[in-house]
DNA sequence: GCCGTTTTCGGCCCGACTGTTTTCAGTCG
């Protein structure tokens, strides 16, 4: 069982026990180890095996007992016996907006309705409003949610990162200049660069005099689709890509402790204010305050930690995966940033996929300051790409080595390939690579394997030696494909053996490997290639999507092989021979 | 059920909005 069906299987206890009336605490913890293990780096099952699943937070004994009972029996009887006495469905009605475990438990107990579809037709013929806190208001918003419910089951809910930065910035750009407006700012899983984005969370300062008017035409923009609500300081919308906006405007006294609160991620905030508490504090989106309620923080972020006793740390930490206790003992990481980013090693050309030429693409890098590139086409296998043949990748590096000349150090080229790992672990062009600068090996076909079977084809092609980055390696597209699957620990394992790295691959739908993976692989000593995979010459830009996956993944520069200059790149390459 | 620089027992983040009330419970983030 990977991560995300243990959580599963966790959530769903948690719901059944909620609705058979266990106590809320007791949820809770089950919600908290659920999350704690999805956002886990290594695999909950070996952790299960080595006993270092103990020192996970929100995970203690009762959970340890239980994903044990599962592992031996293939179920839990505490879930089996709570569930059996549920009818079927139940828990599915508390997903839906405005219904929590209270009305699922009355309108069950009281009218029997333990569906979706028996609550429309309920509401529909008016029998709910009879109900203790129901009404025909109630019963109206009722079947407008049920409604919006199944059309947005039918799209996607969490959006790639990059679709989400665009649309906030955009948001973000048009609020700032509202009269009454003093700073603007996205904050929520986006400003962590989570890879997906559930919803928007957009923050505005203002003085209380401005806030309605700053709200009315946030739920005017063009892009608003429905309105979920507004209050004096609030407003929530549906923009046309489906995604929820939620806009909050608060005094500029608060600014800092609202964008921190707003920034999440919920567990950071919990674990934050609970040592808040200790110190005999509040935190709020308002700010600090002491017993008496003076306010000892509220316009900066900073002040907000310093007031808790914490160093600031970047939006990218805050999971609760140390960064906590890092900031109170002075060892946060210093994380790699965009400026210390010096080449691009995985681009493509008119020569296979690419849209622009060897000498645009150079120029664009120019443009953004790097020192190096490698231009890296596609290889024979892939035809669909026009993959080139060894003559024609022959051909390609005399005339990206020309190009090369005639810039004048203005930038160096370096002559790659990006060679297809084929099925059986040996590579496409394999005669040719000795002569080139830069190897990235990716599979682009047979994405289906069993995981030991892609295993093995993976550590085929990085013992080799002949490659000298992973590109891509679990191949998933969000929103469009998963990921191989991959025993990462065997991968890493023999990228550190043979000194290759890996690639984070900075292309918005790929961000490949993921935080996880780039975790374990600082963890191993490998270092990892941020990547933007350009097809053109705008594409270079994608990199600044894998900085926040690294960021994620507490990856300083040193970690990051293409921060190095060119000659310590050919140094570590020449390390490995 | 989880957790500990006040604790191995006794707590467990905090406020806005809505629809129902006539002072607040439920839901959400």
């Amino acid at each position: 069982m990977d991560n995300a069906a243990i959580a599963r299987v966790l959530t769903e206890l948690a719901d059944v026990l909620e609705l058979s009336g266990e106590t809320v605490f007791k949820v809770r913890a089950f919600r908290t180890a659920a999350r704690a293990i999805e956002g886990l780096g290594e695999r909950a099952e070996e952790l299960l095996a080595s006993g270092g699943l103990a020192k996970v937070k929100g995970v203690g004994d009762g959970v340890i007992r239980r994903l044990k009972e599962l592992r031996e029996t293939g179920k839990i009887a505490e879930l089996e016996a709570a569930r059996a006495k549920l009818p079927p469905g139940i828990t599915e009605l508390m997903n839906l907006p405005g219904i929590g475990l209270k009305t699922a438990q009355q309108v069950w107990k009281e009218r029997g309705i333990t569906t979706i579809e028996e609550l429309e037709a309920a509401a529909r013929a008016g029998s709910l409003r009879t109900l203790p806190r129901f009404g025909d208001k109630r019963e109206e918003k009722l079947i407008l949610a049920i409604e919006a419910f199944r059309k947005r089951a039918s799209q996607p809910k969490r959006r790639p990162m990059a679709e989400a930065l665009e649309l906030a910035e955009a948001l973000v750009a048009k609020l700032g200049v509202l009269p009454g407006v003093v700073s603007c700012q996205y904050a929520g899983s986006l400003r962590r660069r989570m890879e997906t984005v559930g919803d928007l969370d957009i923050l505005v300062s203002a003085d209380a005099a401005h806030a309605g008017a700053i709200l009315d035409a946030f739920c005017a923009m063009p892009e608003v689709t429905e309105h979920l609500g507004k209050g004096d300081t609030k407003a929530s919308v549906v923009l046309d890509n489906g995604m929820q906006a939620d806009l909050r405007v608060v005094p500029e006294a608060s600014f800092g402790a609202a964008l921190q609160y707003f920034t999440g991620s919920k567990d950071h905030n919990v674990a934050m204010r609970t040592i808040a508490v200790k110190h005999g504090l509040k935190v709020s989106e308002y700010g600090v305050f002491d017993a008496s309620g003076k306010s000892l923080a509220g316009p900066d972020e900073a002040g907000v930690y310093r007031a808790v006793g914490l160093a600031w740390m970047p939006p990218e930490l805050r999971e609760n995966r140390g960064e906590i206790e890092a900031s109170q003992d002075g060892r946060l990481p210093a994380l790699v940033e965009q400026g210390d980013i010096r080449g691009d090693l995985h681009m493509h050309t008119r020569e296979s996929d690419g849209k622009s030429t060897i000498e645009e693409m150079a120029q664009a890098a120019i443009h953004v300051n790097y020192k190096y590139i490698a231009i890296t086409d596609h290889s024979e296998n892939l035809a669909i790409a026009r993959g080139m043949t060894p003559e024609r990748l022959r051909a390609h590096v005399r005339r990206i080595r020309e190009a090369d000349d005639a810039l004048d150090g203005k930038i160096r080229l370096l002559a790659g390939v990006e060679a297809d790992i084929l099925a059986d672990g040996s590579l496409d062009l394999e005669g040719e690579l000795a002569e080139l600068d830069w190897v990235v090996g990716s599979v682009h076909g047979q994405l289906a394997m069993p995981r030991e079977q892609m295993t093995k084809r993976l550590v085929r092609a990085i013992e080799s030696g002949k490659i000298d980055c992973v590109g891509h390696p679990t191949g998933r597209m969000l929103g469009h494909r998963d990921g191989s699957e991959l025993d990462w620990e065997a991968v890493l394992d023999a990228c550190a053996r043979t000194g290759t790295a890996v690639e984070l691959n900075s292309s918005p739908l790929r961000l490949d490997v993921t935080e996880h993976a780039a975790r374990a692989a600082r963890e191993r000593g490998v270092p990892v290639v941020l990547n933007s995979d350009a097809h053109s010459t705008r594409e270079l830009a994608f990199v600044k999507y894998g900085i926040g996956i690294a960021r994620r993944a507490w990856l300083g520069k040193e970690h990051i092989l293409n921060t190095r200059s060119r000659e310590e790149i050919r140094a570590w390459r020449s390390a490995r021979a």
